[in-house]
DNA sequence: GGCATAATTTAAACACGTTCAAAATAAGTC
DNA sequence: GACTTATTTTGAACGTGTTTAAATTATGCC
């Protein structure tokens, strides 16, 4: 964000990329395949830096902090996981299947890294921390993954209580959040315990949102909206600018 | 744990405390007055030393670590907490009323700390951490407080399907945890918004438990028991060894 | 009371993430 | 091409939680 770039250059239009871009994305790699080979809280910044054969303050100058680089692979991952979710939604009209395939998507684009969202975790909860999904430097991920939400229902065949409606990509985008959160902790081999429960509660979360549109539940939903207002007193769909993509030249 | 106390000497008999025991007293005493009065990050441990006229060192001698004290203090709450809880409980037979006042009664007694929760959460969320309270260094409080639960049923008018009364206790704790951790970040002035949160959705959940009775929502529930069953493998309820305080001399 | 052993304390060091003033290099300008 | 400016790198330091070998003090025993 913020960065001032002139694209009047040829060898910039050619390369694409500065030396401090280019430098980055090396000392990103490296950190990454460190941190997976030898664990994120092992892995010094002296240890970072030798490997890069560079200076540890060359590294702060490219990187806030080491946590930092948690924050880009995490970026990374989310444009894979948004392509993978696509296309596994594009073969399926029912809800079910569309989110379930979502769901997949999103575990297997961080299987190879389960290690890396441990320490992402850790530090996430706070939500004052930037690594916290649900504070301000997060905003364009979380709304981009909520937006993401949407265009699983926009597609499919769900149906639900008009007031419940612009509830639903949050509340599926939390309950998704809630998961990778168990599936990061699962011991289970291969975290089949996380599967077996996605597997088992999702049809019927799913069941519940359609059954909201039955009147007799009213008297149930009325303190449950109440709920939700409170929660989420600001839901994307209710925006005023959901612009999406409109860059302007 | 595993302190070799023997307890033959007329002084231990007296003071109750050896020596240790008083300076870990002390240190924990001095250390919690100075992280509410600068906080925990900006109280350096030679702060704490200082403060309690000591080397750094010895501090380690009585504290495993820095985060080892915000552990004492948790137990130290718990106690306090379900003493309140109790009293709150005793007044009224109605669950609703009885589990509100625990609840109520657990939020007050950490007002007075809730930076220290900040903390403590940031480290509990890893189960493998010693702060976790999912983990196995937490197994003692956290068994209380599950039974604490079973107490605040016991003792009411909540009746519900008798497949789902054994996951009851773990389920109204994990709703408890899951609260106080809103509250813990809740920014809204007092945290009324957690309050608003729990007057709303608490009497819902409780609502839900007592439908678990009706037949016809066989077809929901059965899916949803194989979820407990399988986030739940072994309620506090169903062990073998539920004995509770029978100390033998 | 003297002595071996254990409990407690010390002060210096360690390892870490991070900062910073200064040096080195690259880019832009006339 | 020389000069200025911006970018990048360095390496030594800082401040932190924690460890440790050694010193000190208390305890138990005959």
């Amino acid at each position: 964000m913020a960065k001032t770039q002139h694209l009047d250059s040829t060898e910039e239009l050619k390369s694409k990329k500065s030396k401090s871009e280019r430098t980055a994305e090396r000392l990103y790699e490296i950190s990454i395949d460190q941190f997976l080979r030898r664990g994120f809280d092992q892995t010094t910044m002296r240890d970072l830096a030798q490997a890069a054969e560079l200076s540890p303050g060359a590294f702060y100058y490219h990187f806030p902090s080491k946590e930092a680089v948690i924050q880009r692979f995490y970026e990374q991952t989310f444009a894979q996981f948004a392509e993978a979710a696509r296309e596994a939604m594009s073969a399926h009209e029912r809800f079910e299947a569309r989110y379930m395939g979502l769901l997949e998507a999103r575990l297997s684009t961080f299987r190879s890294s389960r290690e890396l969202l441990i320490v992402l975790s850790r530090t996430a909860v706070d939500p004052r921390s930037t690594l916290s999904p649900f504070g301000p430097d997060q905003k364009e991920i979380r709304e981009a993954t909520i937006d993401l939400m949407r265009e699983c229902i926009d597609g499919s065949d769900l149906s639900a209580h008009a007031k419940l409606r612009p509830y639903l990509p949050e509340l599926l985008w939390m309950y998704m959040m809630g998961l990778i959160f168990y599936w990061v902790f699962d011991t289970s081999p291969e975290q089949k315990q996380t599967r077996e429960l996605i597997r088992l509660l999702t049809p019927q979360i799913i069941r519940l949102i359609r059954f909201s549109r039955i009147p007799l539940t009213g008297r149930v939903l009325q303190p449950l909206f109440q709920v939700l207002q409170l929660v989420i007193p600001e839901p994307l769909a209710l925006r005023q600018d959901s612009n999406k993509s409109t860059s302007r030249e």
